[in-house]
DNA sequence: ACCTCATCTGGACATTGGCAAGATAAAGGT
DNA sequence: ACCTTTATCTTGCCAATGTCCAGATGAGGT
């Protein structure tokens, strides 16, 4: 409807700054992100964010909650490329679909989990947050045939499972694990479910 | 010998911006260091800092150095506590040190492993935290009988160990962990002893 | 046609990092 | 002792940033 810029009234301005947000966060790194850049990317005043992102902060939250359903997105889509009802194998397709977004977007993994200026209060991020540990949880519940949430030792797994990949996708993009970055995919994943088959015995 | 300050020449500048350096770190975040802020803590100039440090990178770099050295303290002291030999005993330990670390002092933990602001090319840098990944690389040695560098299988125990112990700790500090939060320290030194035993079977 | 109000602009202010020119004092040579 | 050299620190400047504010603009309802 609103194809045409008007000059004034954008149309759709709030998506568009989410948008150029994380081309600029792509591009610049979170530590120097600047909202002014955003809104010259999208061609619009300086001030003209104010009115739909309260400040910075809020800006970075919506873009971390958009960020988390790609995250989950990523699990979920590995899990059906796998085409299986083992629950082994589907927690390991879970965990390869974390380090696919983290490869494929590693501002916003670095945004999502490293960062200080994400405010982890803002309910819509809470929730996206909270769906993607679900989801983790629920891998671990078909593998142990218990909810995490009802029995101590299946929880222990969860945590197990999450510190191995985290610690995992977050070295290699530290650029800490050389030799992994070594490898071709294949390999490198390969050798990742080798290791995230040892946390749940 | 020079003690009383001379208004001009401080004496030692560099290790009192270190220090105040730290100081402000831990008070406002990586995200928002401000190397003016750390002169004024001193009570120098705001550019003073330039003549021992390039730019702020120079100043961060050389803190993360020294949080290097400090790191491999903390996993070298929890090893000198455990008052062992055994091999196991002594990797768990190095583990516990470097939550140690972690937790007590998040803000530098988060700089040299979470923010693109420091330059590992710095060879003082890469030298300390070349260091810190030996030692883990030496435990392993110990514990298998062969150094990770010969043997491919000892780098995959090196590699599962330290993605586990980072990803326990990064998750932790992000205050991601909330059933570990929950538990009191002895508890969660023996829950992560629990965990940290899985990945090297 | 008019009015209301969300949307967007432009200017202001304090703060930041980095640069350049100058002030100060310690060190060293004569 | 004196003068020069050099390292150290200060002051003044610039562009850029985040946030606030008053005002311009126009879309949608009445």
């Amino acid at each position: 409807m609103t194809e045409e810029k008007s000059a004034y009234h954008h149309g759709d301005l709030r998506a568009a700054l989410l948008g150029a947000a994380e081309t600029v966060l792509a591009d610049t790194g979170i530590e120097a992100f600047s909202l002014r850049r955003v809104a010259r990317e999208v061609g619009v005043s300086h001030s003209a964010p104010a009115h739909h992102f309260a400040d910075t902060q809020g800006l970075l939250a919506a873009l971390a909650t958009e960020g988390f359903t790609r995250f989950l997105n990523a699990m979920q889509a590995r899990q059906r490329a796998a085409a299986t009802q083992d629950a082994r194998a589907l927690l390991t397709a879970s965990g390869l679909g974390y380090l696919d977004f983290a490869q494929g977007s590693p501002a916003l993994f670095q945004l999502m989990f490293g960062s200080e200026r994400v405010d982890f209060c803002d309910p819509m991020l809470d929730r996206a947050s909270t769906a993607a540990f679900d989801h983790l949880a629920q891998d671990i519940a078909r593998l142990r045939g218990v909810s995490p949430y009802d029995d101590p030792a299946a929880m222990a797994d969860v945590m197990a499972a999450w510190s191995m990949v985290h610690g995992f996708a977050a070295l290699l993009m530290a650029g800490r694990l050389k030799p992994v970055q070594a490898m071709d995919t294949p390999e490198r994943e390969a050798f990742f479910a080798m290791l995230f088959a040892r946390v749940t015995p």
